[in-house]
DNA sequence: ACCTGAACACCGTTCAAGT
DNA sequence: ACCTGAACACCGTTCAAGT
């Protein structure tokens, strides 16, 4: 390692940007939004609270950063060179998003607020970019496109949004059984409820104890690619 | 007024949980998720802070409560008694819950989170049963009851979610002319952008300056309907 | 240009004390 | 039973000062 330097004038950058982004998503992950703080952050970047300001601005942005951060990786996955139908195009980005929600379930909140706020930013764009442009190839008329894009953005945040399971919970754990007993919960509560008032709870119950979130998540977006095509 | 009352052992009861949740209602309304703090409740009510957390408990839990007093005052509006059609009550919920959002922007967040949190509760078992009931004779096989009524109430809620504006906004305004100038702006930008990389936000961007969100969220509605009558 | 950290103005929750 | 309000332990942001 060479040690002479040429006049290090300025002192050696010892924080960036993405480094705070990356401690800022650790944080997110292990402990939901909550665990974001500036102090936090400090403490594990052994930094000053300025310097987190310096380069990332408020928590706000921080957060929008973040969501930039995971969601703009999460569309990059595409490894598979193979041109796929319209049709798989569309699940690939909306399963790409369903597994980034549940592996940052923070996600689920900051989606639907970036998207609805900045409309201009790289993740609104991409998801748009990315789905519209298949729906042509569905036989969606170009007078439609817009509703059609948007029909299936709507299904696949409010599906995505609903599959981020207990989020923030700092007591560890939320694993395949947490998830088991919650569902366990939900189903003999509604099995409690009168029959009488709730005929659909009650018929629905059995099926709700063994689903698949991600079967289901399919069978949605197979259900919105239909009507899409009648779309005229 | 009779002013002889027989030993009025215990104080009057000056502050109920009703009034704290109108006022945090009314706090919400005006400045968003942030203006809801327990001071400023405090002023309004010309109480103390203890109080408050006697009546409601955490702040956290009058969030819920709120939301749960305006989701169900919404899907309560059923004034015409004519025995609509499955899909005229599935409309009917669905534009409810549009309305409800349109007027009470921080219910966005709050429903996702209640729904995915509390499934036991009158939001979310209000919500299923009054949607699911229809889904049969909709045409859906029994055994498909519950991914049809899901996916409905997951574009529902994802479509509901993007139709919140400019939220907790406290510059006052966000009236029509707000509204206009954030989707001017909106497709300016995506004007801007390079026609051979994104040639699908250039395709909409007419489209996009003169929809109507309740529409598109009806053409929403019907195209995932008319996907579910082909469900087996 | 980059970083420090004290200071500030907030915040929600708790709890001993009063009625 | 209901309410008060001080005390506490947090929080994000700012900014003079250092290098």
């Amino acid at each position: 390692m060479t040690t002479r330097a040429r006049r290090p004038q300025r002192r050696n950058q010892v924080l960036s940007r993405e480094q705070i982004i990356e401690a800022a998503v650790e944080l997110l992950d292990a402990g939901g939004e909550g665990a974001l703080t500036v102090r936090a952050l400090v403490e594990r970047l052994s930094t000053g609270s300025g310097a987190i300001s310096y380069h990332v601005g408020k928590r706000d942005d921080l957060l929008d950063a973040a969501t930039e951060t995971v969601v703009t990786a999460a569309l990059e996955t595409k490894p598979g060179g193979v041109p796929a139908t319209p049709a798989d195009e569309i699940r690939t980005v909306a399963l790409a998003l369903f597994d980034a929600i549940a592996d940052h379930p923070w996600l689920a909140t900051r989606l639907t607020r970036q998207i609805v706020r900045n409309p201009v930013g790289p993740v609104t764009v991409g998801i748009f970019e990315r789905i519209g442009r298949q729906v042509g190839a569905l036989g969606v008329p170009r007078a439609r496109w817009f509703d059609a894009a948007s029909t299936l953005v709507h299904y696949i945040l409010g599906a995505v949004g609903q599959n981020a399971r207990i989020e923030g919970d700092p007591s560890g754990l939320d694993t395949e059984a947490d998830r088991e007993a919650f569902f366990d919960a939900a189903s003999a509560a509604w099995e409690e409820l009168a029959a009488e008032d709730y005929p659909f709870m009650h018929a629905i119950v059995g099926q709700m104890k063994d689903h698949d979130d991600r079967e289901q998540f399919l069978t949605g977006i197979a259900v919105v690619l239909d009507g899409l095509t009648h779309l005229r």
